[in-house]
RNA sequence: GGAGGCGUGGCAGAGUGGUCUAACGCGCCGCACUCGAAAUGCGGUUGGGGAGAAAUCCCCUCGGAGGUUCGAAUCCUCCCGCCUCCGCCA
């Protein structure tokens, strides 16, 4: 959600920053009609209220009923206003930052570098599917069968290395100084809206729960985000760096094709996400923190990547900027994404109400930012696709050996 | 799941229909006293919003949302959370 007043005195600075986002000036214009509707109506209601108030106290009740009912007229008038305009308050999205390439669409995200080496394989190398069947640590079919398409089992070997993964990012994160955080994997709905994930519509990606105001989490991020929903922090507290652990659940509806095949795209997948809290003047640098500490991650596991920008057109609605890694796959011959981290300035801080106070002065609103650790469907890709042998066996990076008590799949 | 109790400012805690502009206390901030500090004294101290060039004025906010009333922290309804007891359960 963006400050309101930057849109009634900036309006043109608003229209040009989602412009660029692919959002039309119709919504700053609009917003602003409602929002001017919005102020006339609460100065008459307001003054109606302090003549109540006084009628009131000098008991003058038959005035005091008449004035009653002009109140609740405008009342409902104001309601009605309020509603509109903050309907489309909240489909403005938050401005690019000035450092965010532009572009229209995901074709034109910038990659900024290329880290570690492809594998070279003197045979055909195969993808995750295909080695996880044979090898007998991820099963497909079954699953589709209990639960339907885009669920899996894994078994075995493939359960020791969802858990080493799991366990190296807690590892490696809990040394960064992050708090560790076992998160609920169903939120209310206010927190989804907080963040910015909408849970009804055609775009949406989260299952809720019949009967109640719950869904399933599609990222610890709503939970996370939703710790310090109303709270204000004391400027010294800040940053607070929190890493969540929680199972991920995304309705992918009408995603399919041959890159959402296998472990890719999938209803369910346990993650590792970073979440950070900080002052605004400092969630710049914390958003390259943040894209250093998943490269240092992603560098122990020795999986070859590249940093991609994503340009204006790309952002979605709570970015102000954004960076993803794409791990190589070698099973479809190309980059596929693994991580995505976000500076989301003050955008969720504000819907959250999450603000921070230097001794005496008036607080200010935080801001927040995340990125992920590890997820772990797509990294088993990343693993088994570079590590695969020969043989049909995989290696354990060396970094999850310890966790996996092996150092061979297979 | 059932029964009962409770939710008030940063903390603690009074207030059960009008004088609440929310007591007293602690903490915090400022000022005075002091070479400085402590102690003491005085003042300030929730957050949000509207009008205005400004001074300033006004509105809302006692877990949340509605309702009753001229008037609600106080009465009613629903929801959320916490506590106690009972039941059930990994």
């Amino acid at each position: 959600m963006l400050d309101i007043k930057l849109l009634r005195d900036s309006p043109q600075v608003v229209k040009d920053g989602i412009a660029v986002k692919g959002a039309g000036p119709k919504l700053v214009d609009e917003f602003l009609r409602l929002d001017g509707e919005w102020r006339t109506f609460t100065a008459n209601l307001d003054e109606k209220r302090a003549l109540q108030n006084k009628l009131s106290k000098e008991r003058n009740i038959e005035a005091a009923k008449k004035n009653k009912e002009e109140i609740k007229e405008l009342e409902s008038k104001l309601a009605a206003t309020e509603k509109s305009r903050e309907e489309i308050l909240l489909q403005i999205p938050n401005l690019p930052d000035a450092a965010a390439p532009r572009g229209k669409s995901e074709a034109e995200n910038k990659v900024l570098r290329e880290v570690g080496k492809k594998p070279k394989f003197d045979f055909t190398p195969k993808d995750h599917l295909e080695l996880g069947e044979a090898l007998g640590i991820i099963d497909f079919e079954t699953a589709s069968r209990v639960s339907g398409s885009g669920f899996y089992y894994l078994k075995n070997d493939g359960v020791l290395l969802e858990f080493a993964l799991v366990h190296y990012a807690l590892d490696f994160l809990r040394s960064k100084g992050f708090d560790l955080w076992f998160t609920p994997d169903l939120a209310r709905e206010k927190y989804y809206l907080g963040t910015g994930y909408n849970p009804r519509g055609p775009e949406a990606q989260t299952y809720l729960i019949e009967n109640s105001d719950l869904g399933l989490v599609a990222t610890s991020e709503v939970t996370l985000a939703g710790i310090h929903a109303g709270e204000s922090f004391a400027a010294e507290a800040l940053p607070k760096r929190y890493a969540g652990y929680s199972h991920c659940f995304r309705q992918e509806a009408g995603a399919y094709g041959k890159y959402s095949r296998g472990l890719y795209r999938v209803h369910q997948f346990t993650k590792v996400e970073m979440y950070v809290f900080t002052r605004p003047e400092d969630s710049a640098k914390m958003h390259e923190e943040l894209l250093a500490l998943e490269e240092e991650l992603w560098q122990g596991l020795k999986v070859p990547y590249r940093v991609v920008e994503i340009c204006t057109g790309d952002l979605g609605a709570q970015a102000s900027r954004k960076f993803d890694l794409e791990a190589w796959m070698p099973g479809r011959n190309d980059w596929g994404e693994i991580t995505s981290t976000s500076n989301t300035t003050d955008y969720q801080a504000r819907r959250l109400n999450i603000r921070y106070k230097k001794g005496g002065e008036k607080p200010e609103f935080a801001h927040t930012l995340n990125g992920t650790a590890i997820a772990t469907s797509r990294a088993i890709i990343a693993i088994l696709e570079n590590y695969q042998r020969k043989d049909g066996k995989v290696d354990v990076p060396k970094a999850l050996e310890k966790y996996m008590g092996k150092k061979v799949i297979g």
